[in-house]
DNA sequence: CTGAAAGCGCTTACAG
DNA sequence: CTGAAAGCGCTTACAG
C-alpha cells in the first residue's frame, strides 16, 4: 500500500465526466441521479482509489464523527468493560471516542467539559456510570444531539438509558436455585439505598411468587463487600430460619457467605445451594484456578455496546433499555 | 450554561476592532501582534465565550484532533488497562481516538483499517498489543502521522515503542529477595520463546550478579499457568537443588508454586519465600479478600498514559521507552 | 504589526 | 436528472 498523493472528489468527478455536484450525490447515494451516472462515478471512484477527506466532510456537513463519552471513573473495575466495549463499538461504527474522564457529580469540571465536547461539534454523547446505585443527574439539555445513559440512571426518566436487567438477574438467579430443587430459598442483599440492589431483590420475589412460594428468613443489607456476606451470613444461620439455599446479591457476598459455611460445617452445595451476581473473573474464581461459584453474568460489555449501538439507530428512545444477564454455572447450586 | 448560538471567530474581530486574521493570529499566540491588539481580542473572546469551531480549525489546519488506536485484542485482561490508560489520556489532551480492535497479525483487515485511518486525516496512530511476547509487524511506513507501539513491540527497531521494563520487573523481585535475607533463590520462567520471560530472567542474573550470588537449580519453562507453575514447583523440589527463595516470571506460577509447597507441608515465606508479576487484582488476593503474594506491578495503566503522551511531545524518539515497575509488598516474602 | 484574499474539499439548496 | 455557485469557519501565505 504505497503512500500516494489521495484522489479528491474533483478528480473523480473529471475522469467521470461529470460535475462536482453530481459526483458527490452520486456517491452519497442521493436517489435524484442516473443509475449509469452512478455507475460511472462508482468505477471512477474506485480506480482511483477515492476516499473522502473526513476533515472536509465534517466540515460541510456538520457532523463530526466524534462522540462524547464521559466516564464517571474509568478505573472502576465494573466500568472498565463497559466504556471498552463502547469504545470498541464506537470505532466499529468508524466513530471516534473523545472521552473525559472524572465526578459527573462535580459540577465545576462538568461545565468545563461540557463546553468543550460542545466545541468539539460532538454527534453524540455517552455518559457512562459505575453502576445502578442511585441516579445522576440529567446532562441532556446542555446538548443538542443524542445523550445515552450507561450503566447509571439519568434522574430525567424521559432520557435514554441502558442499564443492565438487575431484576431480571435476580429473577434468573432465584429461578435457577428452584430448577436444581431448592424450595426455601433466603437472602442476602446489598446496601438498602441502592437501586440495583432493591431490584435484584424484586426478581427474587418474581421467581418466588411465581413458583408459589416465600422468602424465608430476614432480609440482610450489607455493603457488597465479603466481610459483610461471612457476617450477613452468621446471621441468617443464628436467626433460627431453615432454608436449604442464599441468593446473594453479588458474588463478593457469596464468598463470604461460603466461608461462614465452611466454618460452620456446611457443605456447598448439599447442605445449602450459593448463587452470586456480576460473574466477575478473578472473584468467582478460586485459588486453584477453577471456577467456585454459580453467579449470573450482567454481560457488561454487551451492555456498552448497546448503548453505544443507541446513538446512531432507531434504539435511541426513552427509558430503560436492559441487557439480558446470562447464567454462569458453577459448583455452588445442585446440577439441574 | 444555556445553548446559545455560539460566537464566531468574525463576532470576536468585529467586537475588537480588528480583521479576522488578527484575531486569528492573536488568539493562536502569534508572535506578530502586539500586546494590546492581543489584550483587546482576547478579552472580546471572552466576553463572547468564543470557542473555535473544531470543526472548521480542523479542515483549515489539517489537524483533526483524533488518534488512530489499533488493539490487537482489546478484552484480553492485560491489554484493557493499557488501552484504557490510553483512551482517557488522549482525551486529556483533547483528543479523540479513533480504535479499531482487531488481529494486528491479520493483514487483510489490517489494510482496511490502514486506509480507514488515513482517510480520517488521523494525527498519530497507537497500536496496542497485549504483551511483550513475540514482535509485531511494523505500520510506521503506511502512515505520515507519527506511530507509537504500546505493550507490544514493532518488527523495526527505529520505531517508537513503550514497554514495561520486563527486566527491571526481574531485578526488583530478585532484590526483593536478597533483601529480605534470601541467598540461594531459583526461578520459575515463563515460555522459552517469550521476549518478556527472557527479560524477567536476565534481570534476575543481573540482581544475582551484582550481589555476587549465583542462580539455584534447573531453570524451568512453563506456559504461565497456575497448573504449570503447581508442576514446574513440584520439578524444582525433586531436582535436590536448595534453595530459599523462588522468583516466579508471573503470580500465576507463583501461586502454583504455593499449591505445592502447601501440599509437602512447607510454610511460606518462612520455609519458602515467593515473589511474582503482575500485581493483577484477583490473582494477587485470596478468598478471604486478603493479599496472599508479594509481587511486582509492571504499572499499566501507566504505561498506555506515557505512550499516549509520546504522540504529542518529544518523548516520541525510536527505540524502547520502559514504564517503571513497583512493588506491591505481600506475605509470601520475609519482611525486610 | 495588520488586513484582504485565497483556500482547505466537501455538501447542499437552488436553478435549469 | 444535472450543474454552477455559495458556503461551512477557520488558517495562512502574502502584500502592505
Amino acid at each position: 500500500m504505497p503512500r500516494e498523493k489521495a484522489a479528491r472528489l474533483s478528480d473523480v468527478a473529471a475522469v467521470a465526466g461529470v460535475s462536482l455536484a453530481t459526483a458527490s450525490k452520486a456517491l452519497n447515494g442521493n436517489t435524484r441521479i442516473s443509475a449509469a451516472t452512478r455507475e460511472r462515478v462508482r468505477a471512477a471512484a474506485e480506480r482511483l482509489d477515492f476516499r473522502p477527506d473526513a476533515l472536509a466532510r465534517s466540515f460541510a456537513s456538520g457532523r463530526s464523527g466524534t462522540i462524547g463519552v464521559l466516564t464517571h471513573r474509568a478505573k472502576n473495575t465494573f466500568a472498565r468493560p463497559v466504556a471498552m466495549g463502547a469504545i470498541v463499538q464506537l470505532g466499529a461504527q468508524n466513530q471516534a471516542a473523545l472521552v473525559y474522564d472524572g465526578d459527573v457529580q462535580e459540577s465545576k469540571a462538568m461545565s468545563a467539559s461540557i463546553r468543550e465536547l460542545r466545541a468539539r461539534r460532538i454527534d453524540g454523547l455517552l455518559v457512562i456510570g459505575d453502576g445502578h446505585e442511585h441516579t445522576s443527574p440529567s446532562l441532556t439539555h446542555y446538548f443538542d444531539v443524542p445523550v445515552t445513559y450507561i450503566f447509571t440512571a439519568s434522574r430525567d426518566p424521559g432520557d435514554v438509558m441502558y442499564l443492565p436487567d438487575n431484576r431480571g438477574a435476580g429473577r434468573m438467579a432465584t429461578q435457577h436455585l428452584i430448577d436444581t430443587g431448592n424450595t426455601r430459598i433466603a437472602h442476602l442483599g446489598g446496601p438498602e439505598r441502592s437501586i440495583a440492589a432493591e431490584r435484584r431483590q424484586a426478581g427474587m420475589l418474581d421467581a418466588l411468587t411465581a413458583a408459589g412460594l416465600e422468602p424465608v428468613g430476614p432480609v440482610i443489607h450489607s455493603d457488597w463487600t465479603r466481610v459483610r456476606g461471612a457476617a450477613a451470613m452468621a446471621e441468617l444461620l443464628q436467626s433460627g430460619a431453615e432454608f436449604d439455599a442464599v441468593f446473594c446479591a453479588n458474588d463478593h457476598l457469596a464468598l463470604g457467605a461460603m466461608e461462614t459455611c465452611a466454618a460452620a460445617g456446611l457443605r456447598i452445595p448439599d447442605d445449602l445451594a450459593l448463587i452470586g451476581v456480576d460473574n466477575w473473573e478473578g472473584t468467582v474464581v478460586d485459588q486453584a484456578g477453577s471456577r467456585q461459584l454459580t453467579s449470573v453474568d450482567l454481560e457488561l460489555m454487551e451492555l456498552g455496546r448497546l448503548g453505544a449501538t443507541s446513538l446512531t439507530t432507531t434504539d435511541h428512545t426513552s427509558g430503560e433499555h436492559l441487557t439480558t444477564p446470562t447464567l454462569a454455572l458453577g459448583p455452588s447450586t445442585h446440577p439441574a
